[in-house]
RNA sequence: AGGCACGUAGCUCAGUGGGAGAGCGCUACCCUGACACGGUAGAAGCCGGCGGUUCAAAACCGCCCGUGCCUACCA
């Protein structure tokens, strides 16, 4: 091998690390807010900064990179805005943890000692996955990175949280929330999961204070009947009628209880009769403001039972089902026990069931900031892409309830409303008030929940940009231009986005919200560390590289379809990455001491380069059209086309005779041709395979700086060569007969055939045997003949077959079989028969001719000619086989 | 229960009214001066089932079966 060559394989490593040093070095990823340039902007959906990279995030922001490149070569100014997301119940969490293993409760420390703690571990660890988005080839500004819970953010969220209160969407108020008692903190109705559990209905006998007979009630949570207040049946409900306005006793406890009436009670489901507990069911809640019910609170806020709970008291909630359960049965209290499927809210962070509970929390209104959302999805200011999710936005918006903002942990933003000592007054502001302007009073205590860390996160589109002050950055990259996101996060955080952005910016956040799938694992289940099905994308980085892994990811990111990712897939496109670097290697040997290769004719005089230049069109229009759209894998899948099995498999195979000829005019066409659509080929690649793309263009001889600084390839229609793309059709038609025969016929590639092309008229006589070295070089063909069809006699010692109206014969003097022939033949010509019949079937049919539309018919006339003609040839051939075969037996 | 997807080659998936496609895997032959992470050829599919619309259906409509997801106050 000549010095200064490539090495035979890609080493991926060292590569990735130097360029994206450089990249950052050089500037290349920085927004300049007083450009010229169109704005093109990217906010990042922020990552926990406890998190880890996963596929979903190497998916997401592979994607956002495409985008961020891609318009970058096309002459945007491209701001991607990175950042993480102060994650407040993940994170205290995890915080919580790390001091358990000490044997210290954040409780224990205090509250000021404890947010010194998290703020040390996010120090400690919050890079982490900031360094492995940079790994991934992330091109995000990281001089803006924000956090969210950095000063400037936290003043947005102050503000925000002020103007809203101050315009009466936003207040405090005692209602029904869902708690979480392991986390001890209220939750949104959104962060509450809900999971199918084999649970038991429980039959429970409440005998009637007047002594005639009972009711029995039925159900799924026998420790709350601790807490009820009422027994509810249907006015309708014939079987009792009569106990409505009647009392129950309630076991155990003995509690005289009310049997009211409401039209809620579904008759048909266990006994009919249901036990109303206000304190712990939203419904039962409903039913006690309805009729009046007192309300008592059995469970705390750790899950234990209260002193309401008598005998119960500091029992946790199913400790004391158990007891119980078992006194009731004691008691003959326990009717039947039957096992029943129900559907059971679980924490999003935590996983425990949820407590539904009665507590003074403050709240967004958010229906009147739901209207103007949805507005501006119907009014396309925001485009929903995949559309089909519109739907689900709007269905989401409309039954949207009031949201839950506070939170009973630490970190976070601390709530800016403060309480007055002496009179009680509430003061909302976005800084401490000094005294109360209401009594003037000193004392003033401020509120000690946090909001809820998608408060914060829905004003990041415009909160990162500088928002409350009117900023450059705000003025040129407000509204951003897309937001990729998972459809997993579309409420949590796209919906609130919305919102908040057209309240605060009077315009929505992103022009376009692109939703992509969810990565899944190879059997289509959902990835989880408790599942141990997980795919570590850093893992597949270290082994295949990152282009490789971006490449994979986005073939088989399709619109509307999960990703089932396997490590087989990751490890195909590393060959791919493989073989774009093994194309650029046999052009370099060949491009040694060329500094500048020669300029390129409009439509050179060879079909190789004028093909290969036509092609490079429609690859062009296909790419850019995909990413406009959206159809990241079509964008992949037309490359890896292009560049395999054009570019390699035909294009350069058919220049070598140039490269290592002696006609150095020819050569350093081949040369000029092959490096530019190399250069082409680079840049269109850049946006999905950015590493190897800077190293190649780094190689070439005639670039310049970085690739990054180079112009996507602009689509010219003109310069479609239809004629050199037929012409090319059937020279390859014609090898591809060649090479069929010799496979099926067993030929040995090391053995060189002899072929003889009939053909029907001049211009093809003429083109193959122009074409007769490329014919000769990939059929591995000692000399190829070519003449008009009556004009030379057809031989017989030779296996034959039609390309086009080419018939294509392989002379095997010597070893041909005609019976092997034959038979190969009679294989074909079945194949033809099915195919032409079709035709005819259609070509007579009375009504296709009438109703189908012309060129539809003539397209099947054509095609039903050539399969005859086809048919006819190979069948004459058939009969002088088999002719030959019977003479020579 | 309702809603939304999906069911195409062994596997993973494109295709969406007019000739069944790709990648991986498989089989055979080949280290042919970029690449064995390679080359060439090949085998492989009643496009889930049943009806309907149409000259024409893998695609459109209906029903059924299967799978997945989301939503809901039958406790």
């Amino acid at each position: 091998m000549s010095e200064g060559a490539l090495p035979k394989a890609y080493e991926f490593k060292e590569v990735e690390s130097h360029w994206y040093k450089y990249w950052e070095e050089q500037g290349y990823f920085r927004a300049d807010e007083n450009s010229k340039k169109p704005p093109f902007s990217i906010v990042i959906p922020p990552p926990n900064v406890t998190g880890q990279l996963h596929m979903g995030h190497a998916l997401n922001d592979t994607l956002q990179d495409i985008l961020c490149r891609y318009k970058r070569l096309k002459g945007f100014e491209v701001l991607w805005v990175p950042g993480t997301d102060h994650a407040g119940i993940a994170t205290q969490n995890v915080v919580e943890r790390e001091l358990a293993k000490q044997g210290l409760s954040r409780h224990e420390i205090g509250r000021e000692a404890f947010l010194q703690k998290v703020w040390e571990w996010r120090e400690k660890y919050g890079g982490l996955i900031i360094n492995q988005l940079k790994r991934l080839g992330s091109s995000c500004d990281w001089s803006r990175e924000r956090f969210t819970m950095d000063e400037g953010l936290s003043r947005s969220v102050r503000q925000v949280f002020v103007s809203l209160y101050n315009e009466g969407l936003l207040y405090r108020g005692k209602r029904m929330i869902n708690w979480c008692p392991r986390c001890v903190t209220a939750l949104a109705n959104i962060e509450v999961e809900a999971e199918e559990l084999d649970s038991s209905l429980y039959q429970i006998r409440y005998p009637l204070v007047s002594g005639k007979g009972a009711l029995i009630v039925a159900t799924t949570r026998p420790e709350t009947m601790l807490g009820d207040t009422a027994v509810a049946v249907h006015p309708d409900d014939e079987r009792y009628k009569a106990f409505v306005g009647q009392e129950v006793i309630l076991p155990i406890l003995g509690r005289h209880i009310p049997v009211i009436a409401d039209p809620y009670v579904e008759r048909g489901f266990g006994t009919g009769a249901l036990k109303v507990t206000p304190a712990h069911d939203f419904n039962d809640f409903e039913l006690s403001r309805k009729h009046n019910l007192e309300i008592i609170q059995v469970i705390d806020e750790h899950g234990v039972m209260t002193s309401e709970a008598g005998p119960y008291a500091g029992l946790d909630r199913y400790a004391c089902r158990k007891r119980i359960l078992k006194d009731l049965e004691k008691g003959g209290f326990l009717v039947k026990v039957e096992p029943h499927k129900n559907r059971v809210g679980h924490c999003y962070r935590c996983q425990s069931v949820v407590e539904p509970m009665l507590s003074l929390q403050w709240f967004v209104s958010t229906k009147p900031l739901a209207q103007p959302a949805m507005e501006a999805v119907r009014l396309n200011r925001t485009r929903i892409i995949p559309s089909k999710w519109e739907k689900d936005y709007f269905i989401w918006m409309e039954n949207v309830e009031d949201w839950c903002i506070s939170r009973q942990i630490w970190w976070g933003h601390r709530i800016p409303a403060w309480y007055c000592k002496n009179c009680g007054e509430v003061v909302v502001a976005t800084e401490a008030p000094t005294e109360c302007p209401k009594c003037g009073g000193k004392v003033l205590e401020q509120d000690q929940d946090v909001l809820d860390t998608w408060f914060s996160s829905g004003l990041w589109p415009f909160s990162t940009l500088g928002w409350p002050d009117d900023t450059p950055e705000l003025r040129k990259f407000y509204p951003t231009s897309v937001l990729v996101t998972a459809f997993d996060i579309l409420f949590f955080w796209v919906a609130r986005m919305m919102m908040m952005g057209i309240h605060f910016m009077k315009a929505v956040p992103f022009r376009q919200v692109y939703v992509h799938a969810l990565v899944r694992d190879a059997s289509g289940q959902k990835m989880s560390k408790s599942k141990g099905n997980v795919i570590d994308p850093l893992l597949m980085m270290d082994k295949y590289g990152t282009d490789a892994l971006r490449f994979a990811l986005t073939a088989f990111a399709a619109q509307g379809r999960d990703i089932k990712l396997s490590e087989d897939r990751i490890e195909g496109y590393r060959h791919f990455v493989n073989k774009i670097w093994n194309a650029a290697r046999l052009l370099l040997m060949n491009l040694e001491g060329f500094t500048r290769i020669g300029d390129i004719p409009e439509k050179p005089g060879n079909l190789a380069h004028r093909w290969i230049l036509s092609r490079l069109q429609r690859v062009i229009e296909q790419t850019s059209q995909s990413l406009d759209e959206h159809y990241y894998n079509e964008y992949a899948q037309a490359l890896y086309q292009f560049v395999w099995h054009e570019y390699c498999d035909w294009y350069l195979e058919m220049l070598k005779p140039d490269f290592y000829g002696e006609d150095e005019r020819a050569g350093n066409l081949a040369r000029s041709v092959a490096a530019m659509v190399m250069e082409k080929i680079l840049i269109l690649l850049h946006p999905v395979m950015p590493f190897i793309t800077e190293e190649l263009w780094q190689k070439l001889p005639q670039t310049q700086g970085s690739i990054m600084k180079a112009a996507f390839p602009e689509y010219t229609p003109a310069r479609i060569d239809p004629d050199a793309e037929a012409r090319m059709e059937k020279l390859m038609d014609v090898v591809n007969a060649i090479r069929n025969i010799r496979g099926e016929m067993n030929v040995s590639p090391a053995v060189r055939v002899e072929v003889t092309c009939l053909c029907k008229d001049q211009q093809d006589v003429e083109l193959l045997s122009k074409q007769s070295r490329t014919i000769e070089d990939l059929g591995r063909v000692s000399h190829v003949t070519a003449a008009l069809a009556g004009q030379s006699e057809k031989p017989k010692f030779a296996a034959g077959a039609v390309a086009g109206n080419v018939e294509v014969f392989v002379i095997l003097k010597d070893i041909l079989d005609f019976d092997s022939e034959a038979k190969r033949l009679e294989k074909e010509l079945a194949k033809l028969e099915k195919e032409f019949g079709n035709t005819r079937r259609k070509l007579s049919n009375y009504e296709f001719l009438d109703k189908a539309p012309p060129e539809v018919i003539e397209k099947e006339r054509e095609k039903s000619e050539r399969l005859g003609e086809k048919k006819d040839k190979l069948s004459r051939r058939l009969k002088l086989m088999e002719s030959l075969r019977d003479s020579s037996v």
